[in-house]
DNA sequence: TTTGGTGCAAAACCTTTGCATTAGG
DNA sequence: CCTAATGCAAAGGTTTTGCACCAAA
């Protein structure tokens, strides 16, 4: 079976992740790397982005605007609520979603199941912030 | 001012969206107005959406595959539960969930919320049929 | 008549793919 | 060596924009 290198890549891309719980779209992560000295075309950070995605090393997420963000995803099994004004993000556990969705799954003859929940808001800060002005940090752009 | 006119476009694009619950890409209400016999330009279908979204009529999200989904703006919320395999989707509805979820993101101070759940698994049919074989039809691309 | 709306074609975007080249093991 | 991984350039898919024409009021 074919076996899986190392490279200076992926290990900038990965050390890149592992320092921080944002999330990080590929264009940052690739002006990123560049800034830090780190020369990685962005062909090999969107490959490396899926692979890790793949190995369930990162959460991915589709941005209002049409780009994906990544983060390094915390053990446990958990959800997320995102602010889609400042993109601040908060991870939420529901053992109740949890028994809820295998339930209703059951229910309907569904095995091997598996779900996805997203919950978008806005926190308390930008409802704060927006009290004088239409304003629009929006998630990394 | 600037009036807005009515025209026969808009009318087709908001009555459409008025019948159905469903969330619907750009390029599936161009397909089904087409079918109806309805000529509406694909750049018109998204100029409307987007006043429509705009004017808060419609809520729009991102699909995993990076498409734009609309949706008149939510009465009967409900979620899906796909089956991996053959993409047989049932709709299932969920006020514990709604309910958990407005709680949980209050608690965090996030107002505005919404939220965006599906369900993954094999319905009993395709487990069925693959007593005997490594069956892959796919969800529907 | 006035000017918002439409539709085509082209551009802009992000992301993926083909292919020759590089480099890890 | 062998072949996975890289990086460029080109292709892919969705959404937006420029502009001439059309039609609602």
């Amino acid at each position: 079976m074919a076996a899986q290198r190392n490279t200076r890549q992926r290990a900038a891309v990965g050390e890149l992740l592992g320092r921080t719980s944002e999330f990080r779209t590929a264009a940052q992560i690739h002006d990123d790397l560049r800034h830090a000295g780190e020369d990685v075309g962005l062909t090999t950070v969107y490959r490396t982005l899926q692979l890790m995605v793949e190995a369930e090393q990162l959460d991915a997420i589709r941005t209002d605007d049409g780009e994906t963000a990544y983060r390094r995803c915390s053990t446990g099994h958990h959800h997320h609520l995102v602010c889609r004004s400042c993109g601040r993000t908060v991870e939420v556990e529901g053992p109740a979603i949890e028994r809820w969705t295998d339930q209703v799954a059951a229910e309907h003859g569904f095995s091997e199941v598996q779900h996805h929940l997203e919950i978008f808001g806005r926190c308390r800060s930008c409802v704060l912030d927006d009290a004088g002005s239409g304003g629009s940090a929006g998630l990394p752009r």
